[in-house]
DNA sequence: ATATAGTATC
């Protein structure tokens, strides 16, 4: 018996630091645990000649020794470790031994071969074994996972780079939660971890929207003192814009450059991009202004910046000023590529401007950008919506004629067209074409067409589809639910769609924006204002701040019923909230209280939306 | 390892 391993067991059962700990971890987290950890007996097994035949990779030969007894396979894992046994081979026996006896062997001792991969730089090795480790593991708790990485092991460095690489396997393998526990873990211990972890740790954070996890892992960064890139920054700023925390967002950047970072042409990018999606008033305004910014820093501005304004412009139903950020983006020397052509093609048809998207299209082919199945799909939208199915379905022709192949938005876009138009059975026809071509109609091919059926008023066809689409494993999501709560609406059973708050939270979903305002229309359409303003109340204590169409829909109902004293003073609380009333707002109070003779205070704001400024 | 475009519900 090895000394490393007695002493290995000893600290283990007995929790007491060994010589090869350092004092400071002894207090750390106790586990008592399913000690998989065996004494090596090496009697009924000839080490030696095992090594022998590992060394010489005879692996048939090899299993035929070891066949009889799996366990021992283990043993002599526990010999190589322990032995001066080169780590690489190590490494390729444990893999070699794990599959062909269908076994896995302790934790203890996978993390002991970590410990001499390290001791060997083989870096990429370790990698590759935390990651195979990464995509099976999910009983085992992580504070056992911590206890035995740095009980295997006697190198801070080592214990620090394995938890590290665990970190960023466990992100890899899309088990971010996982990663999150160890990043907080490792803070328990003291180990130091690298942006090579916490990065791609914060990048997960922010794809599955854990601002809070994102901003404590930030936090946890400044404390525990783990040197950042700019690229931490970058990505902590682009977790607060995609939940619209502009100024928290703004304030990282002063923190980077308290730091001793510069703010680069990613971050000034990042932060123009959540003012066009999540700003409030003047938003297009501050994007520009913080342009300005970026030049006066000598950023310059590239393609990216530019397509994140023309679409913020085309977004903002300013397609003119999208226009003039097209052409100054050119005159800059920038070429427009695919994702510039799209977005203001998309700008163009969401203006019903199709015969101009139509120009832009062949203006691109001209200057040898090449189309990809998001412009064709954006023109088909825009000859949807211009109800001009036949040349839709032309569009779609000519996707495969260009070597493309039409993807699943390609197909729902004709779908609901279809079903808007009336012609359901066209919409049955193209579902069941894209199943020929091996397109999974997804939940929202479904939602096309179940709000097809419910705008016929077949709600109970469409509750037989949900069914059939569950039948396919596919779950209702909150879209689905709007559509229903919608439909049960318009028939006049407002109650009944408001209990279908309940069921939504039941599925785990959260009722969003459009769920509210849709259940609030219906109250209105009902006449029951007082239906409507609870749900508000109720809204904005589940944490969701009314938005424009809120006000619209409230407005409306207001003004319906003649009580255009508090429409005005609803149209005052928006603007007062930093709410852009739109151009549905323009019209309800066009048609609706300058009709009966109120002005409303805001009527000159409103006459700027109209005309377009 | 970070930033940009397209479908369905109000």
């Amino acid at each position: 018996m090895n000394p490393r391993s007695k002493l290995f067991q000893g600290n283990f059962l007995h929790g007491k630091a060994s010589i090869f700990t350092r004092n400071k971890q002894s207090s750390r987290p106790f586990c008592s645990s399913d000690s998989t950890a065996t004494t090596p007996t090496s009697q009924s097994l000839n080490i030696p000649s095992l090594s022998e035949l590992i060394s010489k990779q005879h692996w048939s030969e090899l299993k035929t020794h070891l066949k009889l007894n799996p366990t021992n396979s283990t043993t002599l894992l526990h010999h190589l470790l322990s032995s001066e046994a080169d780590p690489g081979l190590t490494l390729r026996y444990f893999n070699w031994s794990q599959k062909e006896f269908r076994l896995s062997h302790p934790l203890e001792l996978s993390f002991r071969l970590l410990h001499s991969l390290a001791n060997a730089k083989k870096y990429s090795k370790m990698r590759a074994l935390l990651d195979s480790f990464a995509k099976v593991e999910n009983f085992h708790s992580n504070s056992l996972i911590l206890h035995m990485v740095s009980m295997s092991g006697n190198s801070f460095c080592a214990n620090s780079m394995i938890v590290d690489m665990l970190v960023l396997a466990y992100v890899r393998n899309r088990k971010t939660h996982l990663g999150l526990e160890v990043f907080k873990r490792a803070g328990d211990y003291g180990f130091r971890l690298s942006v090579f972890s916490c990065n791609p740790l914060l990048s997960g954070l922010v794809k599955e929207s854990a601002i809070g996890d994102v901003e404590y892992v930030y936090k946890e960064i400044r404390r525990r003192k783990i040197e950042p890139d700019v690229i931490t920054f970058n990505v902590v700023v682009n977790g607060l814009c995609k939940v619209g925390k502009l100024n928290k967002a703004g304030d990282v950047i002063e923190d980077m450059k308290a730091w001793g970072f510069l703010p680069n042409v990613v971050t000034y990018n990042t932060l123009i991009d959540g003012y066009c999606k999540m700003g409030r008033v003047g938003k297009m305004y501050k994007a520009e202004s913080i342009l300005k910014d970026m030049v006066a820093n000598q950023v310059c501005p590239n393609e990216v910046t530019y397509n994140i304004l023309i679409d913020g412009f085309c977004k903002d139903e300013n397609v003119s000023a999208a226009k003039k950020v097209f052409d100054k983006m050119q005159r800059q020397g920038l070429r427009a590529n695919v994702i510039t052509y799209n977005s203001l093609i998309n700008g163009l048809c969401c203006d019903g401007q199709i015969d101009e998207a139509i120009n832009l299209r062949n203006k691109m082919l001209g200057s040898g950008v090449k189309p990809n199945v998001v412009t064709f799909n954006v023109l088909i939208n825009g000859f949807c919506k211009k109800k001009m199915i036949k040349e839709a379905r032309e569009l779609f022709d000519d996707i495969r004629k260009q070597g493309l192949a039409p993807n699943a938005i390609t197909y729902n876009t004709l779908i609901d067209a279809c079903c808007k138009n009336g012609i359901m059975e066209e919409a049955i026809v193209l579902q069941s074409s894209m199943l020929e071509k091996g397109i999974f109609p997804d939940v929202s091919t479904y939602n096309c067409l179940i709000a097809g059926l419910c705008r016929k008023g077949d709600i109970e066809a469409a509750r037989k589809l949900i069914t059939d689409m569950e039948g396919k494993g596919l779950r209702a999501d909150l879209v689905t639910y709007n559509i229903i709560i919608d439909a049960l609406c318009k028939e006049g059973e407002s109650r009944k769609a408001a209990r279908l708050l309940n069921e939504i939270f039941k599925m785990g979903l959260s009722p969003s924006h459009v769920t509210y305002n849709t259940l609030m229309d219906g109250y209105c359409m009902e006449g029951n204002l007082k239906a409507a303003v609870n749900v508000k109340t109720r809204m904005e204590k589940e944490g969701r701040q009314a938005n424009v169409v809120t006000y619209n829909v409230l407005i409306k109902g207001f003004c319906k019923k003649g009580k255009l004293e508090d429409a005005n003073r609803l149209l005052n609380e928006m603007l007062e909230r930093g709410l852009n009333p739109n151009r549905t707002t323009y019209e309800v109070v066009r048609e609706e209280m300058m009709e009966k003779g109120f002005v409303p205070d805001i009527e000159g704001h409103l006459y700027n939306v109209s005309v377009g400024t």
